[in-house]
DNA sequence: AATGCGGGGAC
DNA sequence: GTCCCAGCATT
């Protein structure tokens, strides 16, 4: 497990910066006081780190004793889906399987039923993966190094980066969709960041990571808290802002989104995914097998499939989540893995 | 660079 | 109805 939680490592932020300091990160300036700041952080640092002292959740994985386990449990399953939803799930999720080598030894069916309607559940399958990875080739111990992270089943840049930083403290870039759009809007004075990830804003983003690895952790969750909390896409409360007298969107005028005509929106009903999640639905709610006929019935929403606008929708669905190793047939029909 | 992939809650 | 959410894998 890891013993390097150091979340009361604390108070690195805390206080006010000399500009003597500030100008001479090299050196130590007052070795004989713990409370003294590194001297690359700006008043943007000071701001969105004394607001995160003062607001931030009290998130289960957040907590001191939560293994790295735990949080790239947590990191996962915060991939596309909500704090609030993400929470219950995980706590049960954790008392079940608290380490990768319990997770590895479960049914992938028990692991479908156990992630439930977090979405996306070719994630519990990539998590269980993960997990016996984990246990086989890293002595049962989540790896830190980012080559190996990055190799896990599941894990891309922002897992990996969000593992580094959350569970060992060590100085990472994480860029997630909060991260992006906070310092798009304070620092490029953007509604919203463009659709791709690009090189410039990664390395702006990278610029701005203070290069205390305990300080840079804390970096990094305060923006994500600031954006999930403050500096929300829909309707920002800027007025509850530490750096509103900073952020160039706010001085701009809130200018509208660039790219708002672009961006897609991901419809549902009357999708493939939408038949998948009914399928998905129905096999976890059944201990044994369902029928080919009834799948494609609960992929119809009850209906006849010859009756839905694309009468082919509920086979092609049932034929995706086989390819997807998330149903099997069987003699008779079809069940969880 | 663009797509596909769940599901629910806020507006 | 639309939009968004601690993204990833594949093309």
């Amino acid at each position: 497990m890891r013993s390097n939680t150091a979340q009361e490592h604390g108070r690195t932020d805390h206080g006010t910066l000399s500009l003597a300091a500030a100008r001479h990160n090299t050196g130590v300036p007052f070795p004989h006081c713990q409370d003294v700041e590194r001297g690359d952080l700006t008043p943007l640092h000071h701001g969105v780190l004394a607001w995160y002292r003062e607001h931030a959740r009290d998130l289960p994985w957040r907590r001191p004793d939560a293994s790295a386990w735990a949080v790239l449990v947590s990191e996962v399953m915060l991939q596309q889906t909500p704090v609030v939803r993400v929470e219950p799930a995980w706590r049960a999720w954790m008392e079940r399987w608290p380490t990768p080598a319990a997770l590895a030894a479960a049914e992938p069916a028990e692991v479908l039923r156990a992630w439930d309607r977090l979405g996306y559940p070719r994630r519990a399958l990539r998590l269980r993966e993960c997990a016996a990875t984990i246990a086989a080739r890293h002595g049962g111990v989540v790896p830190e190094d980012e080559a190996e992270l990055l190799a896990l089943p599941g894990v891309g840049e922002y897992t990996a980066a969000a593992v580094r930083a959350f569970a060992y403290r060590r100085r990472a870039v994480v860029l997630d969709t909060n991260v992006r759009r906070v310092l798009g809007r304070v620092a490029d004075g953007v509604a919203l960041p463009p659709p791709s990830l690009g090189r410039a804003e990664r390395e702006r983003a990278a610029a701005l990571v203070p290069e205390d690895a305990e300080t840079s952790a804390r970096w990094n969750v305060a923006v994500m808290e600031l954006g999930a909390l403050v500096c929300t896409a829909r309707s920002p409360r800027c007025p509850e802002c530490p750096v509103q007298g900073r952020c160039a969107w706010l001085a701009a005028g809130h200018p509208e989104d660039a790219h708002a005509g672009r961006r897609r929106t991901q419809g549902w009903h009357g999708t493939d995914r939408q038949a998948r999640g009914r399928i998905m639905a129905a096999l976890r709610d059944t201990e044994g097998a369902l029928t080919q006929e009834e799948l494609l019935t609960a992929a119809a929403g009850g209906a006849a499939p010859e009756a839905l606008d694309d009468p082919a929708r509920p086979a092609r669905a049932l034929t995706s989540l086989v390819t997807d190793g998330l149903a099997v047939e069987v003699e008779g029909g079809y069940r969880l893995p």
